[in-house]
DNA sequence: GCCAACGTTGGC
DNA sequence: GCCAACGTTGGC
């Protein structure tokens, strides 16, 4: 999966292995934190084009349940962001090149959905800024099937989740949304679930 | 655990 | 730069 990984954040802590051991090997030294970022001038086309002062909106995917990987267990939920000190998380691993611009596009403030992934109930289950901290949890659990029915809907009817990076991109563990589509799921807290 | 989808790698 | 082999993601 999408090794949204996770980590702990940064001042104060104790990390257990850590942050300087890090298994990606291949990866240069560019680690992509969305926790720093942030800013240079740096002009990557990522960011031009999701730059200033638009607030932008992101999907990103974790795995709620354990799994090991190379020996390190990648499971990270929502409750273990919740459980970060500050409630923050340094989001690493993250390898995939169109993830990673996308994590160097994100600005401060910027609020992100937290997408439970691999695993026995795949959906949305809270809202982050980017920092990248816990903000909340969903006032009620949006499935992947969920959503899915409406991306079929969408498609037929131009609604706004035609394009939902969720189907259309379906691998991408860190994904940008537009304002419509983050705006209707956030409305759809207000239903009733199927 | 299976396997489809799709990204990455590397030979040519 | 094509494309087959391989690896990863992630639903089911």
């Amino acid at each position: 999966m999408p090794r949204p990984g996770k980590r702990l954040a940064g001042a104060a802590g104790p990390d257990k292995k850590g942050l300087s051991g890090k298994r990606t090997k291949t990866e240069n030294s560019d680690e992509t934190s969305a926790q720093v970022e942030n800013s240079s001038p740096q002009t990557t086309s990522d960011s031009k084009k999701y730059g200033k002062n638009l607030s932008n909106y992101w999907l990103m995917k974790s795995e709620p349940e354990s799994r090991i990987e190379k020996g390190v267990d990648v499971k990270f939920s929502i409750e273990d962001l919740k459980a970060q000190p500050e409630q923050i998380a340094c989001w690493d691993g993250v390898r995939n090149y169109q993830a990673r611009n996308f994590l160097r596009a994100m600005k401060l403030e910027d609020e992100a959905f937290f997408y439970h992934s691999n695993c026995k109930e795949p959906g949305i289950v809270g809202l982050m800024k980017v920092d990248v901290q816990f903000v909340r949890i969903m006032k009620r659990f949006i499935s992947l099937a969920e959503l899915k029915t409406y991306h079929q809907a969408h498609k037929a009817t131009g609604g706004p989740l035609k394009n939902m990076a969720l189907f259309t991109r379906q691998r991408l563990s860190v994904q940008s949304l537009t304002q419509e589509e983050f705006d209707f799921i956030l409305s759809l807290e207000e239903k009733e679930p199927d």
